[in-house]
DNA sequence: GTCTATAATTTGATAGAC
DNA sequence: GTCTATCAAATTATAGAC
């Protein structure tokens, strides 16, 4: 379901940041409602249960990862290129937004979170590694393809980990060192 | 403050295994009291306020995991040895806990978490790193301080990720791929 | 130290008016 | 589509008996 009206995807808009800040326990429908200016029962107009809030959440935000990164085989842009801009994306979190990545946090609430929210988080995590390992053969086109998922599987822990680190040391420097380290 | 008695340390056991599985926003004093079989008013009594509780059992893990890794410095254990201790732990949390490091979990909710609790979180980090660092240090003695830092930074931030990853996925293998690229 | 009882608030969710 | 009103349950926390 994408958002068709304005109030389902401010709804949308301002349910991602209360997530990414406090976590998928973190929030409650009265948080939305008064965020957006109306109140908690037409937010179950939209989203009957806190389950289809989440489910939806999380696929905006993948459609959006997608939509931002761009086609993987694109030649017009070179792979190196592509994962900086996958980088990028990371540090926009920390800089820009200021909140975790949305899978990162319901990714480490996965156990508890509802069966149908778990599953659209971790499908972000598979078109990420999808999307990672195709860039990955660009950069070295002889390389066997367990390699290319274990260096897709590498960028992709090591910038959601170093998120976590940044923001709860409040050092932003931390996450740009850690990064840096991909980038040759 | 450590546990000084039975029940105290059942409520931050319990506690503990608790916020790895759900989060810090995700567990009451009536969960915590049902798991221990004694009332939320009796929590209460060992800590007053869920910050309290917080703090004690981010405390109480810091604590255990540096006891469980010991001296980095300790001639009698390999650096290299050391490291895979290291990744045993998080190995451990994925295998055996099957749960999430209770420092990656909180560091995702950290900024809306109590000061006091964020504070002991960022704290386990800080310690981490130390420690990761001086092991780096006796793998390479020659190594900058900078990089000594940046390497320890890495390996922390990725076992982090790979654990969210892993459990998100339901792929215990990710994990142990992502890990094994730092054991040479 | 643990209990019962309770306060004051918040939660996810629904019924029904407009 | 948004509202008021409400529900039943859960939340953090405290007072006071035993």
């Amino acid at each position: 379901m994408a958002a068709k009206n304005d109030t389902q995807s401010k709804i949308l808009d301002v349910a991602e940041t209360r997530i990414r800040v406090s976590g998928y326990n973190g929030f409650s429908f009265r948080d939305i409602a008064a965020d957006v200016g109306i109140k908690s029962a037409s937010v179950h107009y939209h989203f009957p249960t806190k389950a289809d809030l989440g489910v939806n959440v999380m696929h905006g935000y993948t459609e959006r990862l997608l939509e931002y990164l761009g086609d993987p085989e694109d030649n017009n842009v070179s792979a190196k290129a592509l994962l900086q801009r996958y980088i990028d994306r990371y540090h926009q979190c920390l800089i820009k937004d200021k909140a975790m990545c949305l899978a990162c946090m319901m990714g480490a609430e996965a156990s508890s979170l509802p069966e149908v929210v778990a599953q659209e988080v971790a499908r972000f995590f598979e078109l990420n590694i999808a999307w990672l390992k195709t860039v990955y053969q660009r950069i070295d086109s002889n390389e066997k393809k367990k390699k290319l998922k274990a260096k897709a599987l590498h960028l992709l822990a090591t910038l959601q980990g170093a998120l976590i680190i940044a923001r709860t040391m409040g050092n932003t420097k931390i996450f740009e060192r850690i990064s840096s380290e991909f980038v040759h």
